[in-house]
This record gives C-alpha cells, sequence and structure tokens, in this order.
DNA sequence: GTGGTCTAGACCACG
DNA sequence: GTGGTCTAGACCACT
C-alpha cells in the first residue's frame, strides 16, 4: 500500500484515503482477500489520527470494496472484474459529471474540452 | 443575472455564486462595466446574508473579474476577449488537472476518459 | 490644472484631489492668488460630485493652502517661498515618518531602503 | 508574538494584525511551522471578534506566508531564507512605489527624500 | 479541540 | 445610496 497525504489539500484526509485505497483495489493492485494494516498501525505509518483512519475504512466499506470481520480486521472484498470494472466506472463518471457541468456553464464545448485535456493528461 | 444556489451542494454558497458569475462574465453574458447588483439587493434576492454575497464579490475582485468602486457599486472588470478566454482557461484547466489526476490514480486511459466525456456531455 | 483621478485606487477620491492640488500649490505650479475652478465646475470637469470638489476644497483650506471668499470663490493662499518649502516637507516628512516605521517593522535597514528607493525613483 | 493593535488608527485592525504577523515572518521572527495561535484564543487575547483575526489569517494563507489545516491549525509556511528576503521586498516596494510617487508628485528629489529619511529613520 | 460557513445587525466613510 | 469594517453567536466538518 502506497499512500501519499496532503496535510494542505483542501480534500479532507479520510476523503483522500479513501480515493487512494479505493483506486489501487479497482486497478487490481489490491486483491481479493487482501488484508487491509489494522487501524491503529495504518494511523501511526501515515501519522494521522485513528479516527481519521476509522472514516475512511466505513466509507469503503460503505462502497462495498472491503468488508469487516470483528476481531480479524478488514479485508479487500470478492470483486469479479467485471464488478470492479463497474465500480470503477461510477466513480470516474461521478467525477466527470460534475466537471462537465462545470466546463459546459463556462461555455466551452466538447471538442475544446478534450483539446485542454489531451495537453495535460 | 441567472443565479441558481443549492443549500444542499457540498460546495458552500459563496463558492457557487462565485463560479456562476465567474462563468457569466467569461462567457460574455456580462459585458464590461456592466453594474452587478448591490450586495444588499443580491442577498435580498438570492434569499442570503450580505456577508455571504461580499465573500462572492471580494474573490470576483481578487480574480480580476470585477472592480469596486466604494460608494458607487461593483463593476465587469475591463478585460479583452483574448483576456477572457485566458482566465476562462485557467479555471478550467485547474479543474481539469485536479480530475486528470483522479482518473489517472484509477488507471484510466486518456481515450477512456475522452468516450466517457463524450457520453455524458 | 492637470488633475488625474482614479476610481479603482485605495484613496478616496477628494484625497486625490487634495493631494494633487496641493503638490501643484507647493511646487509654485500655482501662484498665490490664483483663482481655482467654480465648485460645479470642477465637478463637471471632473466627473465627479459636487460634494466631493467640495470636500477637497475644505481639506485644502484648513491646511491653509487656500482661501474662500464668500460670492467670489476660493483662492491660492498667499505663502512666502518658505512657507511653501515648510508646508511641503511637513507633508513629505508625515508621509514619510508612516513608511519610515512600515520598514522598520519588518527589519530593513536605512542602506536597504535608500537602495531600493534609488531604483524604483 | 507580540502584537499592538491601534483602535484608532486609519488602518482596519485586521490589516495592522496581517502586516505585524507579516513582519514578525519575514524578519525571521517566526520559524517555518510555528504553531499560530488559534483564532479564538487570538482573539481573546487581542480583544477583538474571532472574524476580524479570521479576516488577518485568511490575508497571510492568500500570501503565502501560513497554511491551514483544518482541525489542526495554522502554522508558518515553509519559506527558505531567499524567499522569505523576496516577499519581504516585494511588500517593501509596494509601500516604497506608492511614496514615490507621492514625493515625485511634490516635486522633490532623490536626494532631498534620502537626505530626509536619514533624519527620521 | 481545530477551522469553515453562515447568520443578523450595527456603525462608519464615501459620493 | 454605495461598500468597508467589526461585532456576537450559531452550526457543521475534520482531527
Amino acid at each position: 500500500m502506497n499512500i501519499a497525504l496532503s496535510n494542505t489539500s483542501e480534500k479532507p484526509i479520510y476523503q483522500q484515503l479513501f480515493e487512494q485505497i479505493s483506486a489501487q483495489i479497482l486497478k487490481d493492485e489490491l486483491e481479493s482477500g487482501y488484508s487491509l494494516p489494522p487501524i491503529r498501525q495504518a494511523a501511526v505509518e501515515l501519522g494521522i489520527s485513528i479516527i481519521t483512519v476509522k472514516k475512511a475504512w466505513e466509507e469503503l466499506e460503505r462502497s462495498g470494496l472491503i468488508y469487516t470481520v470483528t476481531g480479524k480486521g478488514c479485508f479487500v472484498a470478492e470483486l469479479s472484474p467485471d464488478e470492479r470494472l463497474q465500480k470503477r466506472n461510477e466513480m470516474i463518471i461521478k467525477q466527470m459529471g460534475d466537471s462537465a457541468s462545470y466546463y459546459k456553464s463556462f461555455g466551452v464545448t466538447i471538442e475544446e474540452v478534450i483539446e485542454l485535456l489531451k495537453k495535460i493528461y
């Protein structure tokens, strides 16, 4: 698990954690059944509060990406490749929808968006 | 001026205001020298506090999109079409950069991004 | 009389007017007894409110730079070259004192101040 | 942190605060990472409103002198000595430019300015 | 505990 | 009439 958190980012830390672990799961970097580090350990390693880690883990569980076995820990959910792809697309499209309406409000055409996007991607 | 504010949005009200007016200015819907409604009037019309309006107006001024004349009101800045285009692109690219790194973290290719974007645009 | 006013300046208009006329009087550009334009005319020429002009004129009179003859108008005061120089220095030194304490608060030495000042003067 | 605020000053309180803290940071009196007092505490100690403190803090953040970590506090930004010097000079020169044009408008020579400045510094 | 947002309302300077 | 400043106090999100 490779996590990079930023204190100064506008995004809350628990969400940065959630997004990065989500991405790693849905990119197949973390396989089904993989055991996430215990909350306390993760908190120490990342230098953040236990509460913050817990919040991220909860969000992951709510999204069906991990499951908790009481007394044993948290594990990456069993997801078929199709399910992973679908969840990934859901997350991508949600973000994309917000961006798209933002671009549209400025009167930017889809062609322009694609052109700019190619430059910075 | 056509403004639609959402109380339930994740975005603070003053920022929604800022973005929508920015968009209208940079889309050439509000011409240079156009007089924005007085903050008190805008506050009443939008059903929000004067201070919230002021915060949005301040941000617009800091962005160089309007200028304030004490005792007279706030006016859309004199911007050449080029300047408008540049400022618009700055705002678009800022948002786009955030999105792009998000897409990348999920391992999405630029082709896939463009494909999905075309669908929902 | 050559006056340049800025709407967007942080300084109020009446003070810009006051400072510029003061400067012209103390620079000997306006000789003693010179008749200032009537308030109404000045207001029209400068595109500002009569009240604003009046405020500047009052300040000039309070500073002893002009005097008013009811029904006749305002005139540049009779000042000896020495008096002009002294008043000029008063105004300069007042401003300079404010700047100096500002520079000092940043720990800038007098040598540094002079060096920077030479560059931009 | 040593702050002296004046109610009677022409400068707004939040700006006095901003300038004094800026000066202390750029004079190296406050080192990188130093934790500013919480806005509530600062407000009580200075006898002013929380919002006034916040306004000063916001301006400091916009100037890149401090950064905010929500839920943790505000900290002096990591600035190299060079960056500090540059920012200091920017602030000094901005003030100096205003003064210089004021002096010039009165026809004062650079030599005279330096002479007067040496006396009062 | 921290900062972030929003509110209502007062007072002043400027035009 | 305009915006600029300051106030007191509430509620929420994050740690």
